[in-house]
RNA sequence: GGGGUGGUAGUUCAGCCCGGUUAGAACGCUGGCCUGUCAAGCCAGAGGUCGCGGGUUCAAGUCCCGUCCACCCCGCCA
């Protein structure tokens, strides 16, 4: 009992061979006569034929087969009559004449029927996701997925860099996001943290001299989830030593370029292009802009501070700005429309959406009245606008003009069918500050963390001027989503001191959370920088779907549970009693 | 923690605004007919805790309140 194909194996020049093929009931098509049956393994779909004239027990058991049932059929390949090829399978110009014909296991009804175009609940598959994994697109995504691992081992490999795993159960640190806890057994009230990185273990392995390590690894962090966030995720790392920002990111993108060319055949165009944080955040309104297209951000606040309209004054008057953008060829939008336009912007934390149309009868606009026409002609020059354009503004703080018009760029994006979903487009973001001020707590964070470097020339303003402090920092992203991000690290303890007194993160407390890292600085500790990739993004841009579940084989649900073990689940109180554990929720 | 969408047959949905007959459709399932289908076709049939709890009412799938689950978003994610 040995297959010798597999279900997307066999062609016309297989014809007339006595095969053995393995799989699952895929679809029943019974003529009474003749019973047809696709028959399904994870690499095609092969038609079986039973003709009662050829055999009329093995016709007769093929009478019986229900969906997804398991089958062995031996037969013989046989070129299709004229007129029945099906175009739609690779193995369509063929079927096997079935002359044997066992059942090796049979199944009950199915909640849901196994096909590409699902349109079954995600709860459901997930309850069932042993059957919503025989979709042929999830297992497309997977083996994608698989690839994709593979050229990234293969190129890194090829380059010096040395697997090397780190540990799960480590200790918790102060920073960032929140921990998954492990408790200790042997230890009774003392805690593990699963990694939320392996951040500090490459950096030491740095310093013990591995010189170039990288891992595909497990991350765990405890926050809230998206379509684009799981708790535990899984990391490209790599870290380098005697290199500098422009080693790491010429590696990254001969990495990415590599796996595209691995996977998709695809040639990407390098160098891959850089913005600095200041102008992505100026022109696109976001860190992690998708350069697919343009419709950028226009700063309008020189144009209209002394203008009649009080709206766009008031916003200037306390320091605020006024930009804009032109949503080409939008002037067509129904009043609606532009309403809906309007909504949207307030959920995204503007006050309102001021708006002018170039139609052929004129400017149509409810703001018009308070402006000059030379201050209209200066802003419609400045946003390169032309009839049939709609003029969109948005006046408040800085930050939030910013986040209002960078999501509403993406909303008109998608509206004017400007993505186009066969390119992908890499970009750089670098010269991040390396602090930023937390307003909630009052005090200065490490933008990325607190071992990146600063540019060395900003060394001497940590202290007296920090916000100044450029960081020798790098996140790549791809068609608007953040894949990856990375530093130079700080190598020198003097740095490092002077960093952690800058986030007023005490010598006692850092001593404690990070002495290993403090105690290792001063062995010898080489110059290194490194980068971190989410995989799983990069897995859903190039699988083309829009969440990392489709990605993932056993995903979460967003309240962080798994539908088919029903993970997290009660333990027995032995259980509890030996790791030193006593309940108490508060029930409402 | 907050805002939003959804939950009716195994599945996908309609019905809900405007309460009132036996809660419908398609697909799937079961049985029958059928020798070139590939979403096979034709005929017949079975199948419902209208998410759950409470309230209003002569009467609730439909109105009101609460709650659970899934998804999207904000906060959060160095």
């Amino acid at each position: 009992m040995k297959r010798t194909h597999t279900c997307g194996e066999l062609r016309k020049k297989d014809t007339g061979r006595k095969v053995t093929l393995m799989g699952w009931v895929h679809r029943r098509r019974d003529h009474g006569g003749l019973i047809f049956i696709d028959l399904r393994d994870r690499d095609g779909i092969t038609q079986v034929v039973f003709n009662p004239s050829i055999d009329s027990e093995v016709h007769k058991c093929a009478h019986d087969l229900k969906s997804e049932y398991v089958l062995s059929v031996e037969g013989d390949v046989n070129l299709r009559p004229e007129d029945t090829e099906n175009p739609n399978l690779s193995t369509g110009e063929i079927e096997v004449i079935a002359n044997r014909i066992d059942i090796l296991n049979s199944s009950i009804p199915l909640p849901f029927i196994i096909e590409d175009d699902t349109g079954v609940a995600e709860n459901l598959r997930f309850k069932y996701r042993f059957l919503d994994l025989r979709r042929s697109n999830i297992q497309k995504n997977l083996i994608l997925r698989h690839r994709i691992t593979k050229a990234v081992r293969n190129f890194l490999d090829s380059h010096g860099f040395i697997d090397i795993e780190t540990p799960f159960l480590t200790r918790s640190t102060p920073e960032g996001a929140r921990d998954y806890l492990v408790p200790s057994r042997i230890n009774p009230g003392l805690f593990y943290a699963l990694p939320q990185s392996p951040q500090l273990f490459k950096q030491l392995l740095m310093i013990s001299g591995f010189d170039k390590y990288y891992q595909i690894v497990k991350c765990f962090r405890d926050e809230d989830l998206r379509s684009d966030r799981q708790p535990e995720f899984t990391q490209i790392d790599l870290e380098m030593s005697f290199v500098d920002m422009e080693d790491v990111m010429n590696l990254t993108e001969e990495l990415m370029a590599n796996i595209f060319n691995e996977t998709k055949g695809m040639k990407i165009d390098r160098p891959f292009p850089r913005l600095s944080y200041q102008d992505a955040l100026d022109r696109f309104g976001t860190d992690k802009p998708d350069i697919r297209y343009g419709l950028e951000l226009k700063d309008l606040t020189d144009l209209l501070t002394s203008s009649g309209f009080k709206v766009f004054t008031d916003a200037i008057g306390i320091g605020g700005k006024v930009k804009g953008i032109n949503a080409k060829g939008l002037a067509v939008l129904s009043r609606k429309e532009i309403d809906e336009l309007i909504e949207k912007s307030k959920s995204y934390g503007a006050k309102g959406l001021a708006w002018m149309k170039l139609t052929d009868k004129g400017i149509e606009s409810p703001i018009t009245k308070f402006l000059s026409d030379d201050s209209i002609k200066s802003i419609s020059k400045r946003l390169e606008a032309e009839k049939d354009d709609l003029l969109l503004f948005v006046a408040d703080t800085l930050a939030v003009v910013t986040e209002a018009l960078g999501r509403l760029r993406e909303d008109i994006a998608e509206k004017l069918n400007l993505i186009n979903e066969q390119e992908y487009s890499f970009v750089w973001i670098i010269d991040f500050p390396l602090f930023e001020y937390n307003d909630d707590e009052k005090r200065l964070e490490p933008m990325h963390h607190p071992f990146t470097s600063p540019i060395d020339e900003d060394i001497p303003f940590i202290e007296p001027e920090p916000l100044k402090v450029k960081a020798k920092a790098y996140d790549i992203v791809l068609n608007g989503n953040e894949i990856g991000g990375g530093s130079i690290r700080i190598h020198r303890k003097d740095i490092q001191e002077k960093m952690f007194r800058a986030i007023n993160l005490g010598e006692e407390e850092a001593r404690t959370k990070f002495g290993f890292l403090l105690d290792a600085l001063e062995y010898g500790a080489p110059p290194h920088g490194g980068i971190a990739f989410g995989l799983d993004r990069l897995v859903m841009i190039m699988s083309g779907v829009d969440t990392i579940r489709d990605i993932i084989a056993f995903p979460k649900t967003q309240k962080a549970t798994c539908l088919l073990t029903n993970a997290p689940s009660d333990v027995s109180k032995d259980q509890l009693k030996e790791l030193h554990i006593k309940l108490d929720i508060h029930k409402i």
